[in-house]
DNA sequence: TCGGTTGAGTTTTTT
DNA sequence: ACTCAACCGA
């Protein structure tokens, strides 16, 4: 990858006025007058916030002060008045990135430069293109957003309306298949034949489906907003201009995360007309550090910027300011096992520090016991718990953590898990304004119709629907007609005409009232709130505290349809008390954050690398995985801190594992197999017996994965091959790909576990195999025989 | 309308 | 093994 080194005259072209040659005694003047935002950058960190012109790709390595760079560089651009805040197009991938930029551009240039319109994630800022040409893609202006699981439940809808078992074919996997659509930017008629025949053999056609419905609906799904743009752009080219030309200079944060749709998106923005000159795109990400290759992201797209931006300026950021240079080493070291990359060379000028530790425990209960026993022991030499940091590879591990700071009084905060706005009571209350709001919005008002229990039961629902899809109006309008009419029992007659009642009084006082207030009037009245009230569940009080919280915050907003349109795309619980904790996440969560001491449990053969990113992926999933533990180790500033299981519980089973491959890929002269005898000293009390009553059979160190983790200290001991680590299945089949499998597109076939089916695609020697009674999935083509 | 039973799934998760 | 959702019977 050749750098293309700056033109030294550069400066000149960029900078607003002309300014005097370079070397020269104003050029010195000029340095010592540089904006104070541009002291203390290193020389690569301030050649990517001055490289302002074309392409460029910053290559950022983990802890190279990627977010200072990049809020550096739209601060200059700013300030250089090359640009006005609304001539920048800024992208991130959550809104908790989007709002830490915001911040920090607002402290290096002061209040003076309102927010920029075009800061945000690619979804915010393609709802903000929609709502303003909605009526070129068939959309009304007040369309809605929804959310998985308003797309789940109409998918269910369509599933059933096409006469399929929607036991045999689950929406959730029509929702996966559609959402794969959606990220490789396909629409209905696009999609390979291959994949179309998937689900149930109508894949294609059930798309389509989801689709007419919710054009109907007046919603997008969070795919569409970034499909229905792309469509707006291609089939609108003066729209596509216009956005073209206001965008002087793009920014895309996470580079690496971006998936075929997200880049479509981008190079239509980014495209010039002949002899225009390249677009001023500058794209910041590390391929080491993609870990979202399954929910659709390219590495391929980063890896690729070369070729689609001639001429681009590459910049690495290899300067690390976070870790000690044992944990740095030894991440390196781990990620130069991956292929395909267009790699870096981090280094530090910090002390070596501590080895990275490598720990054998017994069983999960014993990790979970030791890393206790570890963060203790810090907390007792003065370290903050706010610093430390245990990150899993799966959210079940979490549990066994949780169980063990609970017993020893240990707070810790869980980051991750389910969001404010997916609760099922923030949901429903939200399903009362839309229906208040949008009274066409059917999935809102099909939410929320009986709840709480008001005597309208499914049958009554179906009837209203039945009516609202024959004559083509929105559900609520045919309840009213239906109160009208005699078709309803009484009692779902009388309810439901109470309930449109309320809907039309409560729309009236939309004016009348602040948001919140008529918010809180509405789920008064609906017998929402006495619902919860009445519910003697535990969980019953957190809820309604939680409806409090959604109308406190409603309160910031300017109108209800504000609030809503926030809600849908936003809305994430930053509820941290202020006591000190320690954090628990899985190591996806932990991307972009920093702890001085990281403990990493479950190093295991099936857990980490997953056996199913293995079964699934082959070579590819190993090195996603691969990436992962880098992003887990690289959190680490001071201490990094491994441990594997020699017996875990999967699945209820208690199994006995193997350690990670990544362990020996790691270099012997960073790390450090710790002897656990010195922690068992510790006079914790808890919990020893299982450990001990081990004891007279022989130290932990007879374990095999303890002998494993020994042989690693000395990489010259001669292994014997019955003594390697278990084949994995996913081992053989990343071997194989691009074998080609012996089977064609439509032959039936017989599987030992899921019966008969027939082989919808192939990909090497993996089948999709829609079977009779299973659904489809992804087999390799040794599990089937043909029949 | 509730509650017990059955069955399926059990990596990662944003928007 | 365990959880959670959907379903069926009282």
């Amino acid at each position: 990858m050749a750098d293309r080194r700056i033109d030294p005259s550069h400066d000149e072209i960029t900078a607003p006025a002309a300014l005097p040659r370079p070397g020269g005694i104003a050029a010195r003047a000029r340095a010592a007058s540089a904006p104070a935002y541009l002291e203390g950058l290193n020389a690569e960190q301030r050649r990517a916030v001055e490289t302002i012109d074309g392409p460029v790709l910053v290559l950022a390595g983990a802890g190279t002060g990627k977010t200072r760079v990049l809020t550096t560089r739209l601060a200059h651009i700013l300030t250089l008045g090359l640009a006005r805040p609304g001539q920048i197009l800024a992208v991130t991938f959550t809104n908790k990135a989007a709002r830490e930029m915001r911040e920090r551009i607002g402290g290096l240039i002061g209040e003076s430069v309102e927010g920029m319109p075009w800061l945000g994630t690619f979804h915010s800022i393609c709802v903000k293109i929609l709502r303003r040409h909605a009526e070129a893609v068939g959309l009304k202006r007040d369309f809605t957003i929804l959310d998985t699981d308003d797309q789940i439940r109409l998918m269910k809808q369509v599933i059933q309306a096409a006469d399929l078992d929607d036991k045999r074919w689950p929406a959730r996997q029509l929702a996966a298949y559609i959402d794969g659509w959606k990220n490789r930017g396909l629409t209905p008629d696009k999609v390979p034949s291959g994949d179309a025949y998937a689900f149930a053999g109508q894949g294609d056609e059930l798309y389509k489906a989801y689709q007419a419905r919710l054009k109907t609906l007046n919603a997008v799904d969070f795919g569409d907003l970034l499909l229905e743009v792309i469509r707006l752009f291609r089939e609108n080219q003066d729209v596509l201009a216009d956005f073209q030309s206001r965008f002087r200079y793009m920014l895309v944060d996470e580079y690496q995360d971006t998936n075929v749709a997200q880049y479509l998106w981008l190079r239509l923005l980014a495209q010039r007309p002949e002899g225009a000159g390249p677009p001023n795109i500058c794209c910041v990400g590390d391929d080491d550090q993609s870990i979202y290759g399954w929910r659709g992201a390219e590495v391929d797209n980063i890896l690729r910027f070369e070729k689609d931006f001639p001429g681009a300026v590459v910049i690495r950021l290899e300067q690390n300011y976070r870790s000690t240079s044992n944990i740095l080493d030894a991440a390196s070291h781990l990620i130069a096992h991956n292929e395909g990359r267009l790699g870096k060379t981090l280094h530090t000028q910090g002390d070596a520090g501590d080895k990275v530790t490598v720990t054998c425990a017994w069983d999960s209960e014993e990790e979970a016991r030791l890393i206790g026993e570890e963060i203790e022991q810090l907390q007792r030499r003065g370290e903050s718990l706010d610093d430390m940091a245990i990150l899993v590879r799966a959210s079940f591990q979490m549990r066994e953590f949780e169980d063990r700071f609970v017993t020893l009084g240990l707070p810790y905060r869980v980051i991750g898990g389910p969001r404010f706005y997916e609760r099922a009571e923030i949901r429903d209350a939200i399903a009362y304004l839309r229906a208040t709001l949008q009274p066409a919005d059917d999935l809102a008002f099909e939410r929320i119709v009986n709840t709480p229990r008001r005597g309208i039961g499914d049958a009554t629902v179906r009837t209203i629907h039945d009516v609202a899809r024959a004559r083509g109006i929105p559900m609520m309008q045919a309840a009213l007609e239906l109160t009208e009419s005699e078709e309803l029992k009484p009692r779902a007659r009388s309810s439901l005409r109470a309930l449109l009642d309320s809907f039309a009084r409560w729309r009236g006082q939309l004016d009348a009232l602040p948001q919140a207030e008529l918010a809180a009037i509405i789920l008064e009245e609906s017998g929402y709130t006495e619902m919860w009230q009445r519910d003697r569940s535990a969980d019953a009080p957190g809820r309604l505290e939680n409806l409090k919280e959604l109308l406190r915050s409603m309160e910031e907003f300017e109108s209800m349809l504000g609030f809503l349109e926030h809600i849908s795309l936003v809305m994430d619980s930053d509820a941290g008390g202020d006591e000190e904790k320690v954090s628990l996440m899985t190591l996806h969560a932990a991307k972009g954050l920093e702890f001085g001491t990281v403990f990493l449990p479950g190093w295991e053969e099936g857990l980490f690398p997953h056996q199913r990113s293995l079964d699934e992926n082959g070579r590819a999933g190993l090195e996603e995985e691969r990436r992962l533990a880098y992003v887990g180790l690289t959190r680490a500033k001071r201490r990094a801190a491994l441990f594997f299981a020699t017996n875990r519980r999967i699945h209820g089973l208690w199994q006995s594992t193997a350690s990670s491959r990544f362990l020996d890929e790691l270099p012997e002269s960073n790390v450090e197999v710790v002897d656990t005898g010195s922690l068992r000293t510790s006079p914790s009390g808890y919990g020893h017996s299982r450990f001990d009553s081990r004891e007279p059979f022989g130290s932990t160190y007879s374990t095999p994965g303890w002998q494993r983790a020994q042989r690693n200290k000395d990489r010259a001991a001669v292994r014997n091959p019955w003594n390697e680590p278990p084949l994995i299945e996913g081992e053989v089949l990343a071997r194989s790909t691009g074998a080609e499998s012996g089977y064609a597109v439509g032959e039936r076939v017989f599987h030992q576990k899921f019966g008969y089916g027939r082989v919808s695609a192939v990909d090497g020697n993996k089948l999709t195999i829609a079977f009779e009674h299973s659904g489809s999935k992804r087999v390799l083509d040794s599990f089937v025989e043909r029949h």
